[in-house]
DNA sequence: TTCTTAACCGAAAACGTTTTCGATTTTTAT
DNA sequence: ATAAAAATCGAAAACGTTTTCGGTTAAGAA
């Protein structure tokens, strides 16, 4: 039961390795009646390249890598799915690994994925991200990366995201449009740029519309989960009772809220509106279905993959690949959380 | 930018590529100088083996493969996390490929990790896997090979499961207990094993507490999705309007459903008990609550990685490794959508 | 016929590591 | 002092592939 090799056709048939390689890799070099018989031979022998001695040979892997925050998550799990499914048809498998929002984490596992000799890496950083080296070593080992999500600008390279602050802005104007004069953000920790720019488009909302901003008014979720949701809800239950509207900066906060609020005989939306971000499945499924922004993760995933796959090649072929920056649009999907 | 080697370092230091690799991992036979001498180059040269060197001499990749149905689903990514983080810890990364519930995506895959030569296979099988031939295969290839959740009696191998008769039994004695007289069950396809057991532990409770099985009272979902949840709901409502109780093979399901009662004026669980399984997120989201069956994830991705992990080290030691099935216990979560 | 060209093949180096085994040097015992 | 034992090192093969380049044979031209 030894591994079949080219050594083993070559010697079966009488003829060199060089041209049982050449004839499986149909080299112009090689006669018709060799291809056909060292092919069949192979196929006799259910002969498979052995990839370890390829990979040595290309420098190459034909594998590449992803870091996320969190496998267990709505959209980060679009994302895998968008982006193993592309690379599968391309050739290349999907090396994943999870950050726990952990910048340590995040760290080792780029050594990692640059130890394994990946030909290229996605990643989505953790929230507590700030020291960027790492991925500077990335760029000067010259191995391609894209950024998707959540990203940092410090870092020149190609990036796929969604425009937050608009789609913030959008979300809150879905409020004041449907009458909200007091609106409340349960945004998230204050350093992720994402959680920044979904603050800054509701802000820009309410300034835009009249509408004066107050801080008190902002509530912050470090973790973003439903629990932090039920917190928030609580405190703004205490702290305010003329609050009309709230954006939370993702659906899980969303949904958190709005079990508050049904539990203490608050009525969404007329009481309340809701708006989340995301459209996780969970935000159709409650009562009342919530109002979100669409966050397309299954095609950024696939963008982001193919992305990767221009650079790598683009490398290969000793071409520059300049890094560009994709914007995929959001909307708002207006459900019953919202008058 | 040269990839720095061991050739490197020897020349550096004037010794030969032999007492480099000895030093660094250690032999005996090389002295305290010397070993010190050549860490601290390495050191400075910041040498990183070359895994593709390293992977052909050795003949493994300290890489798995994982095959599951479907990334986004809230049980399978939980297992992915499970897996992911036990195999990092012992060093190995992981290839995660899925299936889309397709026999024939699931082949070609399992011929893919094959040919990347991975050191371990993990699986849950697609719905429509009846063939087993592939994982002959892989066994025959003397891979180690762990099923988890969606198994193949047919395959010898190590597996990781949960009893779903019993547990189904259990959910259904919850809904009998709690005074339900005349309960429906919407299964899965006629084919996975896991939608057999369920539906055979939903029978077998009936039939121990002296209500009798109405074969009408069976509705399947060949996808197991929200959209078949509220077919069936629907269906159910025009053809029976004395059920009291429904049992779901899955929480995905049992929202539909419970979304179409909540917009039919229908009462949960007041007209009409339900049971989930899996104890997927939203079951605690939305209105009522769904009660159901906790099936652990993450402890199952962690055991099956690890038993995975002891057969890839027996098979290293030349030792050999027996399948061992190991049954992880299942409760009862009771929420709102029971009495 | 001889010379040129094209078609076909294979030797050999290279990728970077691991490991065996023999050679050399140093230490210890006598 | 010499012999034996221990410590230390390195040459070389091996893992299986890819690719360059020179060599041989066959075909075509003069």
């Amino acid at each position: 039961m030894k591994q079949v090799t080219l050594k083993q056709i070559a010697e079966n048939l009488g003829i060199s390795i060089t041209t049982v390689s050449k004839a499986l890799k149909n080299y112009p070099d090689v006669s018709k009646k060799t291809k056909a018989l060292v092919k069949e031979e192979a196929k006799k022998l259910q002969y498979k390249p052995n990839v370890f001695a390829v990979n040595l040979r290309t420098k190459q892997s034909r594998t590449v890598g992803l870091i996320i925050p969190e496998v267990v998550h709505h959209f980060f799990s679009s994302v895998i799915n968008g982006i193993i499914e592309q690379a599968e048809k391309k050739g290349y498998l999907v090396i994943i690994l999870q950050s726990n929002e952990s910048y340590k984490l995040e760290k080792r596992q780029i050594d990692l994925l640059i130890s394994k000799r990946v030909d290229g890496i996605m990643i989505s950083l953790a929230s507590t991200t700030v020291d960027i080296s790492h991925l500077q070593e990335v760029q000067s080992l010259d191995i391609p990366l894209v950024m998707f999500d959540k990203i940092s600008k410090l870092i020149p390279c190609s990036k796929i995201i969604i425009d937050d602050r608009k789609a913030a802005y959008e979300a809150t104007k879905h409020l004041i449009d449907s009458g909200c004069k007091r609106i409340a953000h349960f945004r998230g920790a204050l350093l992720p740029q994402n959680s920044i720019d979904r603050f800054l488009g509701y802000k820009k909302a309410l300034e835009d519309h009249g509408l004066t901003y107050d801080p008190s008014l902002i509530y912050i979720c470090e973790n973003v989960n439903y629990e932090e949701g039920r917190e928030a809800a609580d405190k703004l239950l205490k702290e305010h009772d003329d609050v009309d509207g709230i954006f939370t900066i993702t659906d899980l906060v969303a949904v958190g809220a709005i079990a508050v609020f049904n539990e203490r005989g608050v009525k969404v939306p007329e009481d309340i509106s809701i708006m989340g971000f995301s459209n996780w499945f969970v935000s159709q499924a409650i009562t009342p279905s919530l109002s979100t922004i669409d966050q397309p993760g299954y095609e950024m995933g696939k963008r982001t993959f193919k992305q990767l796959y221009k650079e790598m090649k683009a490398k290969k072929e000793g071409k520059p690949f300049p890094p560009k920056i994709k914007t995929l649009d959001t909307f708002v999907i207006k459900r019953n959380s919202t008058k």
